[in-house]
DNA sequence: CTGAAAGCGCTAACAC
DNA sequence: GTGTTAGCGCTTTCAG
């Protein structure tokens, strides 16, 4: 009888290890090793021998154990440090990460930060002790510097939505200044003038990103901005502030909505007062059943899916061992035409 | 120099190891061990030179390591097999487990099925190779007795959403027979008769539970089913059937549908044929913006947010060592009335 | 209070 | 082909 006491449950058995299996074939561990990771170079009785033992003990591979020892000293699995799991941006964007990974046999590993710089240290800093072979973070912090010193033995670092700050690391961001301002060229061109930015907390690069891009756009038009209202990160903040809106004198006639929490805010408001066929509206992010709604809500969508691919894609590269200096990759912004955005304004030919 | 070309990264250091800060700090590794986990019983100068020497190193403790050699060798990481990662109801699902993890500082790891038994086998294997403390799964295979097997030494294993078969282990399900049938008492109360079905794959539990409760409530109304379409899997799979019901003669005055995607793909063919305001329409699963369309849907809601907080208090309840019989625990779903559902049926008074 | 020795489950390196 | 020895980074056990 072997020691362990250790990797049993409550109530369970004690797992079986390699060892056990090479005991009850009669062979050393080491071949057992060999069998279990199909290498060349086991005599067909051995091989037999063992398959069988492995089949009686229901031995399974202890494959963190075996990655302490194995040379690349691989988890293979990757973290994703994330927004918040149950929203869509983070959860598209998990999914295509998990599709890459899945080819290469890799795992993940995925948080939530919800906009606290302290969960995102405390997500980084623990699954860096359990070994993640690379990072992928969608920052809520000011700074990352931290980031440098956690992980200055070559992690891969990919960030997503956000451009590191303080850290020279790859990123993949959507390009939200254009985007943004292609909003505002196409409420122009349906003749709007007075058009309000309704934007989220603006501690949130893109936020920022988004209000450049419509004030800049707003300015080649040579119109100055009327309405601005920043920091709404909830629906109910973004339903009061257009109600507020829309019961000023004089209203705008249209709406640059700059994330969908605060578009369908401005839907809900838009709705109660039933202004929804008579206020413009474009809204920065796609969303579910967009296309659904009365009006139809024109957007201009990202690409979460792609920001994923192409996260991964970088990291994956990175651990095959290629290198390059940190790069920054934009994934293009697209504007969906679906009705909301094409109520015709005052300036109309 | 001691040895570990290790884990190290393509271009990148190796990491300090516990041996390192001890040998730079002058003491034995088993000081540093209890510094790093905070026992008791290490004096305040040699504390402080182990400090001096993590941060000098910018030393890190690998977990994984240690969860090798300790006591409990415990992951502090459960995982999730589930059905998609980017629908919404397991990414809620999953937020609800992170949530409790966090709690004990255990981590997640989640993977998509996407209804595909293999893949479910695939990645139960792989998240025991990693050595997960516990298993949520969402099966999509019609017989799990794998499972037994899989982790018979006393690893938590909980269901979600579907009952397990072949295996006798907790789980937690929605109501979904009760849920169906309050669907079919509204609308009969609203004065339909001729109610159609519109169900998902009947391989899936839950699809055949919910047409149980419709058919029983039915027939409590001494009404016999008029038509019923199964295994719609897509917004356009439903959408097409709805669309052939709509212009069958005599169509249906009210649709159940079983399910979120075949509820958005009946909605979009009552749209296109301009009906929504006519024939009535509960869903099953509550969605986001139904109640922002137009006519609102009226909704049979679950909660999964309330399931995977009660699947994680039943794993962490064992892997604390509470011990029981397993158990279904049945989650309520809720009438979410918006109007799609009191549209009047001719039997109306 | 502190450290030496042994070993968790596995694989690298080298022998035979 | 196969086994032996050492050791991955850490904690256990136990001696002082």
């Amino acid at each position: 009888m072997h020691a362990a006491v250790s990797a049993t449950s409550p109530s369970g058995r004690t797992r079986p290890t390699l060892r056990d299996v090479a005991l009850l074939a009669g062979v050393s561990p080491k071949t057992v090793s060999r069998v279990v990771n199909g290498e060349a170079g086991v005599s067909a009785p051995k091989t037999a021998a063992v398959q069988r033992a492995i089949a009686q003990l229901d031995y399974r591979p202890n494959f963190t154990a075996s990655s302490l020892r194995r040379a690349n000293g691989r988890s293979a699995a990757i973290a994703a440090v994330l927004e918040d799991l149950a929203n869509p941006f983070s959860a598209v964007l998990h999914r295509a990460l998990e599709d890459a990974a899945r080819e290469r046999g890799v795992l993940i590993f995925a948080g939530s930060v919800d906009e606290d710089p302290d969960r995102e240290r405390d997500l980084v800093r623990a699954f860096r002790a359990r070994q993640a072979d690379a990072l992928v973070v969608v920052p809520a912090s000011d700074d990352q510097s931290y980031l440098g010193r956690e992980v200055n033995d070559g992690t891969p670092v990919v960030f997503v939505d956000r451009p590191p700050v303080g850290l020279s690391v790859d990123a993949v961001l959507a390009d939200n200044h254009h985007g943004a301002a292609m909003a505002v060229h196409h409420l122009v061109a349906h003749g709007h003038r007075d058009i309000a930015y309704l934007g989220d907390l603006r501690t949130i690069t893109t936020a920022r990103q988004r209000f450049q891009g419509f004030k800049e756009a707003l300015s080649d038009h040579g119109i100055r901005p009327a309405t601005i209202v920043h920091d709404l990160h909830t629906e109910r903040d973004s339903e009061a502030a257009v109600r507020g809106l829309l019961l000023a004198d004089p209203a705008p006639t249209a709406l640059f909505t700059s994330q969908n929490i605060v578009t369908i805010g401005a839907i809900r408001a838009l709705q109660q007062l039933g202004r929804q066929h008579e206020v413009a509206l474009v809204g920065f992010d796609d969303f579910p059943l967009a296309d659904l709604l009365s009006p139809a809500v024109t957007v201009i969508a990202q690409d979460p899916s792609e920001m994923g691919r192409t996260a991964a894609s970088l990291i994956f590269r990175r651990l095959d061992g290629e290198q390059w200096h940190p790069t920054s990759h934009l994934v293009a912004t697209r504007l969906i035409v679906r009705g909301s955005g094409e109520i015709r304004g005052p300036h109309s030919r």
